[in-house]
DNA sequence: CGGGTATGCGTTATTATGACGCAAAGTATA
DNA sequence: TATACTTTGCGTCATAATAACGCATACCCG
């Protein structure tokens, strides 16, 4: 199921303007040869979604990404891409690796893009030249995310993670070391505060975790095991409505959940 | 302890040349805005040793580092790198994070190299431009790496781990954050095999981890966990010349070894 | 030849893990 | 209204992993 949203405009407060603009001016705003990609997940109906965009001229699905500025840092041009992209801030964002293979490239392909764009490039032109990308996950709350499509593409939507199609250039890799990287973290570091709202039941939190490590997990053991963590705190209430026991409601406390963050869970050694 | 090498001549087949040389030409050759340092880590005298190179005109200690060609793999790059300044090839070599503050850079610093080499460079000038670093750590085998200064650096040696001095720029968090994941790894990876001779006993292995985690552990616990790793072959060799009862000597079953690279000790879930 | 020290091989108590049982609380259906 | 069905909440039990520690041994050294 791919979920579209209603293109929004988010170019308010932007640095990007459009795409002819950005092409001809890359070279004086970008830092040279660098750019940025983002894995954002998002949980929803107890499954893993990730956010694609569909790049105009190309008929092609892509990863959010974009370029950073010559005078910006790079968490901050991660962050940027990432509100650009879903309105949201002060979320869990994190580098996982730098794609530096020189086969990542495809001048022809951005060749081609240029054309179709009607611009003029010789080849010293900035966006024809050779790019290392550095790859960001993010991992936000699916309902408060609103897909926008940027200056270089002409769909956004939230994919499920099993249907995700041959994306463009390398992005299936770096959506895979992504993938990857978030499964490693879960061995030691705590999840969910920003996949989930604010109140969940435990049924949930396990969805998210089976839906990362892509088993499944005795209900029974998870939740031992989530409570020792002790970063969650149980609520009075239930959530009614549903065709059976109702079930407790717990939320994250934050805190604790923070210090895990740093400390980590339970190191082996 | 602070251990010197002579310095060899290393720059046999080399793309380095010579510094003036690399600071004129830098621009056609490399990779713009991008540079690699590595945390080259080695054990001797049951201490982590990490080497370090004095720069030049700075009279500062940094780590090995250089630039990338740009029709080079940023992977095959910092092999080369690693291969200059330990004569090493195919050990274990992993990029760890990219640090890419704006605060990292520091123009008067760059410029002033420069001017003590005699360089005109206008502003454009491309070692004087931002640079984003990635960061490399390897793990070497102390006894085979033989240090030696790059075009860039008068001195080459290695150091105790406890006793890096201040370092040029950034390095000290470069180092710091190498180290942080380096032990992070401990938890779901086997070590070792780089950084201890062929034959090697259990308290030197032991030695290695106590290091690395900066703390005590207990002798026969240990043993019995790695020992539950299945990387490990003991035999019937002892090491004599002792004061004391001679222990077994032990070697990494390579197979078992890498199976367990790829696949991970025991991760939580 | 005895002191000092690190080694090899244990034990024990406690905690963590995996597999599973079962009554309760709701809705859906008959 | 009664019954089926599902998921929940809480629990058991056997086994594995872990932490803390005991002790005789084998070597060098003086």
């Amino acid at each position: 199921m791919r979920l579209v949203f209603v293109s929004q405009n988010g170019s308010s407060n932007e640095v990007e303007q459009d795409l002819e603009d950005i092409l001809q001016r890359g070279g004086e705003l970008y830092h040279p040869g660098f750019s940025i990609d983002c894995a954002i997940f998002g949980f929803h109906a107890n499954q893993l979604k990730v956010l694609l965009l569909k790049v105009k001229n190309t008929g092609r699905w892509a990863l959010p990404g974009g370029f950073m500025l010559k005078n910006e840092d790079v968490e901050t041009a991660a962050a940027r891409l990432l509100k650009a992209r879903t309105g949201l801030e002060h979320v869990f964002l994190r580098q996982f690796y730098l794609f530096g293979d020189l086969a990542r490239n495809d001048e022809a392909f951005n060749r081609q893009r240029l054309r179709k764009e009607n611009i003029q490039a010789s080849a010293e032109h900035w966006f024809l030249q050779r790019f290392l990308t550095l790859g960001y996950y993010a991992l936000v709350d699916f309902a408060q995310a609103v897909p926008r499509p940027d200056y270089i593409s002409e769909d956004c939507a939230w994919w499920d993670l099993h249907e995700v199609p041959a994306l463009m250039l390398d992005h299936n890799r770096i959506l895979d070391k992504a993938l990857e990287t978030l499964r490693l973290q879960l061995t030691y570091q705590p999840i969910g505060y920003n996949l989930l709202p604010e109140k969940f039941t435990m049924t949930e939190l396990q969805c998210l975790y089976e839906t990362i490590l892509g088993r499944k997990l005795d209900r029974r053991n998870f939740l031992r095991r989530i409570q020792s963590y002790g970063i969650l705190r149980r609520l009075d209430e239930r959530r009614d409505g549903v065709a059976h026991k109702p079930p407790y409601l717990y939320r994250f406390d934050l805190p604790a959940y923070e210090q895990a963050l740093r400390q980590g869970l339970n190191g082996a050694w």
